[in-house]
DNA sequence: CGGCTTGCCTAAATAGTTTAGGCAAATGTA
DNA sequence: TACATTTGCCTAAACTATTTAGGCAAGCCG
């Protein structure tokens, strides 16, 4: 019986893969195995259930994501480093849906504080450094910051602005140029 | 063979309550059978499929959001409607976690052009009434608003602002606050 | 070369989805 | 009231996914 050299690396990737060709949702053991040209109950050596190989897509997926962040911030500033990131996470999630589906994944605490989401809100307050922003202001904008992001990404990928112009291109610029001016002049 | 009295209706009702209670993605026709006391089989008289169930409670939360944010709106203009509006979509994820997941369900664009998902663009919208905003800066707001009400709601449901100070009540009115502040000075 | 580990296997139990076809309760009609 | 029709829930069965238990042989290690 050839020995295809399965690991949970690679069945992670796979998955990752999987889940960008078909919807993270449709990340099952059984389209892996089949994908391995292999039987269901060997991926149970490398993976211990459907739910571990769905949180280490999720894992993968946010240390993907935190690298070509802090990538994208290295030598900028200000609405420079603000673009930048923001730009990571939309392009991100249109070449990589299903990823960035995993990466919205609720993991238990213990999982999330080990994971590479730390890293994420760390770069977002890296930004805010070109700003005037110290204290508590820093974690509201932080806040801001994320849920801007995550909420404009996720309403564009799930076609939440497909029927209304104008297109979405200059909505992404004007969005980013209302941060920037409110970040400079933060209400207080 | 007793009539429990099935329709439609009910059991998208009963879905919705199954997906506040366990999750959306546990609401499956077996579980929603068991709450019967009924066969599976049973509740394809009423329902087309697993998929056509989860549909229509998404429809239902579309709906029903919608309903709550148009009475939220009745009599308010300005921050206090911005408020009110931001408000509803955060006590309704925080009360039915499982309908809020389903409201944000991908729909066909048909059923997404028949859905309630249209009004709660027109009432984002009715917002900025209160403030100057005319033409393609008035879509770009809101799809601002949007994106902050739904990526906030979801990053702090999916536990997102859980191990960092200070508390989420006081970001989430900063965050109000900073909206308001940049529609009412909006950059050109 | 013989032995041990480990990778992938078969087999089987559990659970969800879906379709086909049947019987009886509810409803309409004479 | 009696009969016919519709409709609601049923059994049965096929299919897919998950998970565990136990087996055999390929690879590595002495």
């Amino acid at each position: 019986m050839a020995r295809v050299g399965l690991t949970t690396e690679r069945l992670t990737r796979a998955g990752a893969e999987l889940a960008d060709e078909l919807g993270f949702d449709q990340v099952t053991l059984s389209a892996l195995a089949r994908r391995f040209e292999v039987k269901v109950a060997s991926l149970y050596s490398h993976v211990r259930s459907s739910e571990d190989l769905r949180t280490r897509i999720a894992l993968l997926a946010l240390a993907e994501l935190a690298d070509r962040a802090a990538d994208a911030l290295a030598g900028r500033a200000g609405k420079e480093a603000l673009t930048a990131l923001a730009n990571v996470y939309r392009d991100y999630a249109k070449t990589h849906p299903g990823r960035y589906a995993a990466a919205q994944l609720r993991l238990d605490p213990e999982t999330a504080a080990a994971s590479a989401g730390v890293r994420h809100a760390q770069l977002t307050r890296a930004i805010l450094r070109g700003y005037d922003l110290t204290g508590a202001d820093q974690t509201h904008a932080v806040r801001l910051l994320g849920s801007v992001f995550h909420g404009y990404v996720s309403l564009e990928l799930g076609g939440g602005f497909d029927h209304s112009a104008p297109d979405t291109e200059q909505t992404w610029a004007r969005i980013l140029d209302a941060l920037d001016s409110l970040l400079r002049n933060w209400p207080d």
